[in-house]
DNA sequence: GGCTCCATGTAAGGAGTTACATGATTCA
DNA sequence: TGAATCATGTAACTCCTTACATGGAGCC
């Protein structure tokens, strides 16, 4: 069987930053400047222990003067398996994913016209907010290949401002609804 | 409690569309361009009977010569429910959703120098599909107040060009990483 | 001494995935 | 008459969420 999204991911940041613990690979979820990832330890570690009964990881007991702690590291069979899961893109990856903003501006038209303006103000403020994050989140020093990780981070950030331009659109059509310009055509709403 | 992303969703699609069948319903998740939904019968349909348990749907039976089956509508408390659940932004929904995309392209170090670019090019062309899926598709002709589905269609638009640009980005930095440029700066993979 | 951070789990319950299962209608 | 579509579900399994549970190390 194939990885998971989260057992990939879980495979990508312990070969980006091995020897590391459990708990520090949880830390980069929590960490995680997007929106989707889970990062509950009821999740993470038995995921850990999957990938560890599959072979893909090993663990073993840090040696120096570290606390009571698993140190984990990629198995052979762990590098292929991740370089396995990293090609594996297919045709309906490259459309967008699920955005719980442009979702829930699928269905506006069920608010009152009068709190349209007010659900998009906060649309574009958590938007602005994550903006300022992504700029600001330094790239984790202890990882190599850091050159991933700006080009990451690069890309969220493009995800966002493309999404502050897509609202500021909307904003626009929702005037445009809501009987400013053509008072006569408000849309019934289902209510 | 509140609605999940799914249950929220679902309300949306019956607002738009009532009465509508479960099986209408799924079609319309079968049908999204969006990277992220199911689909399955078996989620959907147990959250029907949820949101009826919960007396925010309502079903029943078909009157007319249509087939044996159950038509669903939003209960007025169905209706306010949805309202709360659009209304529900919260801080961290203004970052950029999980791409497996991006997150792959995080972990691009993984991958053997001369395979990169090969990725980048599967990555473009399922961009490049799902744009033209995404700019083809004809906004449903039975729901009501399309305006929202041409905003919502324009975001997804709007996110895979920027995602677009954003590959032929990471494909130059890839380019300068791969040695064509500085061929003693090779990061060494953690393999 | 208490707070924060490091460190690792488990248990109950809820939700999703995959596969199985059934049957009517419409159209070629 | 067969295929596609409409229509609805269930059962076993896996996985995730939430909450509970524990304990050491470093620091003020």
């Amino acid at each position: 069987m194939s990885l998971s999204e989260l057992e990939g991911v879980i495979l990508g940041i312990v070969s980006t930053r091995q020897p590391c613990t459990a708990y520090a690979v949880r830390s980069r979820f929590e960490q995680s400047p997007t929106w989707g990832w889970s990062s509950s330890k009821g999740a993470i570690y038995p995921a850990i222990s999957r990938l560890i009964g599959r072979a893909v990881l090993e663990s073993r007991p840090a040696e120096k003067g570290r606390r009571k702690s698993e140190m984990l590291f990629l198995t052979t069979k762990g590098e292929g398996e991740l370089q396995v899961w990293v090609s594996s893109i297919r045709e309906e990856m490259g459309g967008a994913p699920v955005d719980p903003i442009r979702t829930r501006v699928n269905y506006l038209a069920a608010l009152p016209i009068g709190e349209r303006q007010a659900f998009l103000d906060q649309c574009e403020e958590a938007a602005i907010a994550a903006l300022k994050r992504a700029t600001g989140t330094v790239p984790d020093p202890d990882a190599q290949n850091r050159w991933t990780l700006h080009a990451t981070a690069l890309g969220v950030q493009m995800q966002i401002e493309a999404k502050l331009r897509w609202l500021r659109i909307v904003r626009e059509l929702a005037l445009d609804q809501g009987g400013l310009i053509f008072p006569e055509k408000m849309p019934q709403e289902p209510s």
